[in-house]
DNA sequence: CATCGATAGTTGATACGTCAACCAGTTCTC
DNA sequence: GAGAACTGGTTGACGTATCAACTATCGATG
């Protein structure tokens, strides 16, 4: 209803753009080199990271799917494109017919384990090297306040 | 061939994670919001952007290609796309017999026109309400170190 | 002018993310 | 204990990104 928008000044713009180019240029090149050396995209790798981290290695869907803050169709896909290549598999859920567990297999075991020192290598080497400790440390401030500042907004 | 790899300090780690994190969620909120209430994505938005701010409102699709710095392929998938639903024409190119200059239609010019206010005040909203001045340069800063350093770097 | 390499652009396969609709079990409530 | 509402999970359609292979034209060089 408003007819005459306000824009962003200058600096404000400054700021959007180069936070906009940045992260668009690091995604893409970390999850292409990791994809190109370990075979693994950015959504398989962090799947296995929170399943390994679970002792026993399996999690049901939906608690999967608040850990990593993604939504149920998301997660249920991503998990059957995994189970399709071996990295993990659907077990019966005793307690709750509706529900599943997902559980890491060896070779998902093994993938993770071959994987994680390349993506910490690249993670490494495009941007913790980019920056001081203190550049690090603003980062996260940053960041936390505007997820802060998400999670205080409605949707 | 190093069996003891280098992982990031807690620190480090503290950093990359917020930064992800609030990378995925602000996107994603973004992408979801812009999509919902403009029936336009991110990158239908960016190309009418630079369409239509270029005079004549018509470009070269690999002059397009560099300035949004996306691969051939894909800068022809969207096109495509976006000439489907009505809001680009492809023309021929006089001087160029493999050439296509790609030009916003005049539904392409209101669908910008109309999107854009509501764009920038999700912008504002979700991220530059969230930050002082001060953190917005530094941002800024942080974010133009990271993106030298990456196209210092090959690949 | 023949050809050879570079450039412009397309296409198809495959993977990913979102949305909405759906099914099947579970829990609440009267 | 019979619905009704809720939760866990799947599915299909669609839009999007990447990669590799391809066509067609351009331009340089012989």
């Amino acid at each position: 209803m408003d007819a005459t928008p306000r824009w962003l000044t200058s600096e404000q713009q400054v700021a959007w753009n180069s936070f906009i180019r940045m992260q668009e240029k690091l995604i893409g090149r970390l999850s292409r080199r990791v994809q190109a050396d370990s075979g693994m995209s950015a959504a398989d790798y962090i799947v296995l990271v929170k399943l390994t981290e679970t002792s026993g290695g399996r999690m049901r869907l939906m608690d999967l799917a608040k850990l990593v803050e993604w939504e149920k169709s998301r997660v249920s896909h991503q998990v059957r494109r995994m189970t399709e290549r071996g990295l993990v598999a659907k077990e019966e859920c005793p307690d709750d017919g509706r529900g599943a567990f997902i559980a890491a297999t060896h070779a998902g075991y093994k993938a993770i384990e071959d994987a994680a020192p390349v993506h910490v290598e690249h993670v490494r080497r495009l941007f913790i090297d980019a920056l001081s400790q203190e550049e690090l440390n603003m980062l996260a401030r940053i960041s936390d306040r505007v997820v802060a500042h998400l999670e205080r907004q409605p949707d």
